[in-house]
DNA sequence: GAGATATTTGTAACTGCTTACATGCTATTG
DNA sequence: CAATAGCATGTAAGCAGTTACAAATATCTC
């Protein structure tokens, strides 16, 4: 079952029947009709590896995510791929496990595959990796990493504002003595997210006690610990912001284990809106990253990149995604009296 | 940058690169060692559209999942996509949405992808579609669903064991009203974990109140209420069984609503072992299925297939994974006197 | 109605790799 | 040492499409 079936049946030759397949070219109403019901009748589709081959192009893109037993990557995976195949595009997607070696890995496997563009939704990004992409004219598009360039688009993240909203909730209840968990700092997006806290720290022309800002890992484990030690700081914290929901869920049982009560006792704020958020024990008040907004766009990036490049690389285009605050139950008035022991 | 290059560069042909890649025939260790420094030198890889056309087949296999974004399947990709990436082979995923209509879509996606094999994790199964997979001689695994036969395994949930084994838990800590929270009974999966619930409890001896059975979705919200009707049957359940994570974790909101307490007034159990349910509070006593090796098997499945089948489909086999019970703190002893109202 | 122009269709080269078959070369054997 | 078998390699025909270019047909213009 191939394409010169198809030809034979509609009486046609076969460079009509892909034209006619792909829209490239205008055929008359009267053959594509003929070559329509020729591949209706023999339940043919084109061979999709073959295409790649003639064409150049493998109707397929990359996706590259840190791992997707993440929690705040499936709402992304899942938006992405549901874009690409109402696009007529497959997906392939590639775990780099946090680890830098894996990404070679994952890059090699793109490249095989030919594919026409990536995502790479994660910060163990190698500059060396943009060129390998580069020279081959694949669009790029990162998450918060990277700056713009010839073929290479940047979904921003506004985390500062993120920040801002967060802390503003938290004065408005009357809390001054606020901490913070941040991912781990060699990664530049646990950078960036650290450094917007101090800033708004110091825009609220709050003192700071210097346990009150320790480093987690993203993962439970990490805030759990973390919460421990800004508790044993003495820096009397009444709330908590932690930059990401997996390190508040850490935290929070951090609390209770001591025998404190979120959010009578300490407040809590977490980042991302992970769909667990809103079953933990009290919700989580968070601050949400909208995935599917940010496959949409990265998506477009990508599809624009190879539109309106055509052979030559576009400028990649910069969009900002902003947060929202997701307000539930884990933040609450600060103690009237400070915390108590 | 192709394989002519290569051969070019090493003065041999191309079929004996293509050899030397592949393993596929002997090549002198002279020459290949010539055509191994030529392929680093050229810092070459094969084009993997090219590869599949030529060879009709297409080093990826198809993965078929309900919603990645349900906490049960990160895991399970993830541990297939690395057994696969370790195999030099790829991953297309798919999702159906619970749409048997979106099933189609998805099989489409692997026809024309040419997939060398398809795991299909989901229920959403219609017969018809194994028709257009075995007559295209491409190897199918499914997950606790339909019988083997040419082509076609099937790895087998001990769903029974696991209640069983919940059961056994739940009497020896002297609950005897034991509440049962199913999944959507339009599903062939539910239906099965519903019969082996009721199979236990004639075991067990135990009567059984009508109230203590209800359905839910397999999600959070349907849990929630489930878990509502069964707290108004008139059942006085000290004990419940879900028949997943999520509707365990839905189920413990309504009793904490209901000012009860978990495990002191009802003890509960979930399905699955979803990472989420070590961080509930309490944490989630619950049955695992051991995901990674559900992965590996699935896999091997499709690998053995392929290998032994060679043009002729060879019988597929039937592998079962025994889940495990893994206890945390949402389970405990029935209340002395019965439920308190 | 001839010539110019636009539109539709066909021809065949090309994509990069695999592989059946042919070929040449080296051991083996009686 | 000729005949034979076995091994390594080369030749070239696929695989199933796409697409540049040529050819054929239709439409328009004066």
């Amino acid at each position: 079952m191939n394409i010169k079936a198809v030809a034979k049946l509609a009486g046609v030759s076969t460079a009509t029947v892909s034209r006619t397949i792909n829209g490239t070219a205008k055929v008359s109403p009267r053959t594509l009709e003929r070559v329509r019901k020729a591949i209706e009748e023999l339940n043919f589709y084109p061979d999709t590896n073959a295409r790649a081959l003639g064409s150049g192009r493998s109707s397929m893109y990359g996706l590259i995510i840190s791992d997707i037993t993440n929690p705040f990557f499936p709402e992304l995976v899942k938006a992405f791929e549901d874009i690409a195949v109402a696009h007529g595009q497959d997906v392939l997607i590639a775990n780099t496990n946090y680890e830098p070696e894996r990404m070679k890995l994952c890059v090699t496997r793109m490249l095989q595959r030919k594919v026409d563009g990536v995502a790479i939704m994660t910060s163990e990004m190698d500059p060396a990796l943009v060129e390998v992409f580069s020279r081959r004219h694949i669009p790029l598009v990162f998450l918060d990493a990277g700056v713009p360039g010839p073929g290479v688009s940047n979904v921003r993240l506004n985390y500062a504002a993120g920040v801002d909203w967060a802390m503003d909730h938290l004065t408005g209840l009357g809390h001054t003595k606020i901490g913070f968990i941040s991912g781990p700092m060699r990664l530049e997006s646990a950078r960036v997210r650290h450094r917007a806290f101090t800033q708004a720290i110091a825009r609220k022309h709050l003192i700071q006690h210097g346990g009150l800002v320790q480093e987690g890992n993203h993962r439970v484990d990490g805030g759990h610990e973390a919460m421990l030690r800004v508790l044993d700081s003495g820096g009397h914290a009444t709330a908590v912001i932690a930059s990401n929901d997996l390190t508040a869920i850490g935290a929070m049982g951090a609390i209770s284990e001591r025998g404190l009560r979120v959010p009578e006792d300490i407040s809590v704020i977490g980042f991302d809106d992970i769909q667990l958020s809103a079953f933990t024990r009290p919700p989580l008040t968070t601050v949400s990253l909208p995935r599917a907004e940010i496959a949409k766009l990265a998506f477009r990036a990508l599809l624009d990149a190879r539109e309106k490049g055509g052979k030559k690389p576009v400028k990649g285009a910069e969009h900002t995604v902003e947060p929202t605050m997701v307000l539930r139950s884990s933040t609450g008035p600060a103690p009237a009296h400070g915390r108590r022991r």
